[in-house]
DNA sequence: TTCAAAATATGACATTTGTCATATTTTCAA
DNA sequence: TTGAAAATATGACAAATGTCATATTTTGAA
């Protein structure tokens, strides 16, 4: 099941490779055909939950309706790769449901996390609207159900919508913005308050399960290492200490918040 | 004289401040004649050499007019701040000619450089598109001449010229791809390769001296240190190090490039 | 010019953090 | 179920980097 997800992910991208070529349209539709799956559910953007808590929450009906007949929907499994680093995107992805990490590769092989998505926000537009190759990848951390939306559309939709262009602008400079700031704290903060502040940023990002506590995201060891910005032990050893602290506790990587004051008083956050 | 500036710049802001309110629009046109010192000249967009270069460079010529009644230009010395962290933005600034750090305040009082901007750059865009505060502050390190446009103008263009947000889109996606990879590069590199780095791109952000050898950008010890996001000691004996080792050389805060191929190796730059 | 303040430089040392080795636990496919 | 691989955990140690003290040089205002 994983070998044919693995497979048909390669396809996808061979399918937004050719997709600018008109000759290969054809193909690409006959190869959707081909390759959904009865998953793959090709949901209705007029009735989208989360198109109301994304950049497309202001766009004209029609509008809605050319993205409509223009999407196409897929889901991904846990692990599986929306798009990788040097690829060319054809088009953005929203997130429907689940969660999304987006990263880039270190020179000695070391992954780092920059952004995270989740239900409602939009993936792989930063390179799109800069008309360039993907400068980081992007993996569900999660199931996760995605539309893709043709990059002639995106850009119609800017010609005639300025205020879709500011949903944009707005969207890039919020990202901006928190990679300023992870600047600021990678620079000047030590790993123990870097990894304080990464918890209590999940729990903000991804929320709780209903019990209250849980943390909603399940992230490796590895992963919560690179997104802090350190080695695998010593994120190991932090959250232990954390656990030993009373400030969480965990089972695996079901990570439970406790202790909320106290972790923003190691974080080092005040007001 | 340098007092004066400060008082001036002071004053300036509150002039920004109140520009939203009618009210005080003519008590504004008025501060600016009584203010304006014989150094401001008052530029002409339309022949202005650096909007080519800049993100003004398709915008139709009633639209530059437009700007060009509406702008206000200044200039600035070096150490004078444009604007401060936690302020209101009420337009931009384009940078005539000169140089501006953008930077953030870290917990500790430490500063930490996250942007340069140059001739044909725009600044303080980030906040006043996201109808935010300033997230940064944006000082003069160079003697810099700079245009002030009101925010309704930038806002009525974007209204007015989809190819405009284009270029505020890309604009805005160029900046974050070098943050994201500023994340990667702090989080995994170590100081040597990030001062090799940081050195380089001043290099090019700036360009030299016509020598050949010098770099036109001229940093404290301490503000090469909060770019490359170490101790000042440290970075101090970095310099010393790799001044040992020839790749470059200094008197005082002039520094000449000697060993680009050098660099790039401390720096761990390939292709 | 002169002097005090700031910037630069350098040594000694402490601390943080990463690396390597290895044990233990968990996961997942055969 | 079972066993191999992966993930988690922990100790010992090394390396990188920051901090503090202090000396030296440079800068800029009186």
């Amino acid at each position: 099941m994983l070998h044919f997800h693995w497979f048909y992910g390669r396809f996808l991208l061979l399918g937004f490779f050719l997709c600018d070529n008109p000759i290969f349209l054809l193909n690409l539709v006959l190869f959707k055909k081909i390759m959904s799956k009865k998953e793959d559910i090709q949901h209705d953007c007029e009735h989208c939950h989360s198109r109301y808590k994304s950049i497309f929450c202001q766009i004209a009906p029609d509008e809605v309706k050319i993205i409509n007949e223009n999407k196409w929907c897929q889901s991904l499994e846990k692990g599986q790769q929306l798009f990788a680093e040097g690829a060319y995107p054809h088009g953005i992805f929203c997130v429907n449901t689940g969660k999304i990490k987006i990263h880039q590769m270190g020179d000695e092989g070391r992954e780092q996390i920059v952004r995270f998505a989740k239900e409602g926000d939009v993936v792989g537009y930063r390179a799109m609207l800069a008309g360039e190759k993907y400068s980081s990848s992007a993996t569900a951390i999660d199931t996760t159900s995605i539309c893709f939306i043709p990059k002639n559309v995106i850009f119609s939709l800017i010609e005639k919508d300025a205020n879709f262009s500011i949903q944009l602008i707005k969207l890039l400079s919020s990202n901006l913005k928190h990679a300023e700031e992870s600047i600021l704290h990678l620079a000047q903060k030590p790993v123990r308050e870097r990894m304080a502040e990464s918890l209590l940023f999940l729990k903000e990002m991804y929320g709780l399960e209903p019990d209250g506590i849980t943390m909603s995201v399940s992230l490796s060891r590895e992963e919560i290492a690179t997104l802090v910005g350190t080695a695998t032990e010593t994120a190991i050893r932090l959250l232990s200490e954390f656990k030993s602290k009373k400030l969480l506790s965990f089972e695996g990587r079901k990570i439970q918040i406790i202790d909320v004051p106290g972790l923003l008083k190691v974080a080092n956050i005040h007001d």
